[in-house]
DNA sequence: ATTATAATTTAGCCATGGCTTATTTTATAC
DNA sequence: GTATAAAATAAGCCATGGCTAAATTATAAT
């Protein structure tokens, strides 16, 4: 059934955005020791009021904590899920460079591209990988 | 900047249901001889009142036509929206089979991804698809 | 320490895309 | 040709994820 299909790429893009923003907060993270939204939302290139409701969300969700007007740490839910995606993403940046996408376009599309790609697909992708650098 | 990586995966998420639709009503319109909200409602997995209103937009927004309780027509716009969105969507599915993925997993993953795929990639997967074909 | 700046939050707006329930219109069966 | 079933629409709800403008809190500078 066909309906199927697009009700799974409908699941997906629910997951995006929390994905995306536990994946970010990781890196700010590791970058600068703490994650505020300032940052956030410029790294998202949306408005801080607009990172600040989805991060409200995640808070509500138990992927991230924050006091009022401190920064943000993930839960170790949201520290998981970071770490899942930020595999998932590199795979789908690497595999893209192995087939001859150059650099910018792989960052772009392993963006949009990582939230759906399935076990099936990403273990495809890992051997191309593989066998690209084994040449 | 990462800010305009995200920005752009967001516009590419404003034109999915657009394309989703006026492909899958080209589909049914070869398939069946029309397209009507139920069928449409019914491989898109949701409700009649949700299609309907999907479908108000896209009128509203020049890619189909239709009278009131009468069946759904491209517009020129929307045909050439769905001619270019079924080239894409198949090059996605060809080539995820050509690397190895299954019937099923490349059907559902190349709804997901079609959306995402630059040029440039798309290049890229032409090329895969080329190669396995003359092994 | 006070002032100025930067960061966060609140409030309120909008569009999209889901839903259900109820109504209206069209098509079908007898 | 009328009753029934099916399809489409209307009305009204909700969550997500955008925005701006204004208020509050925290930080930095002098």
């Amino acid at each position: 059934m066909q309906a199927a299909r697009f009700t799974q790429v409908r699941e997906a893009h629910k997951t995006e955005a929390t994905e995306d923003y536990v994946e970010l907060i990781d890196d700010l993270i590791s970058a600068n020791g703490e994650a505020r939204l300032v940052d956030v939302a410029n790294r998202m290139g949306v408005s801080q009021p607009t990172a600040g409701k989805t991060l409200a969300r995640l808070q509500r969700d138990g992927y991230i904590n924050s006091e009022p007007y401190r920064s943000i740490f993930l839960t170790r839910l949201g520290k998981d899920l970071a770490d899942a995606s930020r595999l998932r993403h590199e795979i789908v940046f690497e595999f893209l460079q192995a087939i001859g996408v150059g650099k910018e376009a792989a960052k772009r599309d392993s963006e949009g591209m990582e939230h759906h790609v399935s076990e099936e697909t990403l273990k495809a992708f890992k051997n191309i990988i593989r066998q690209s650098k084994n040449k």
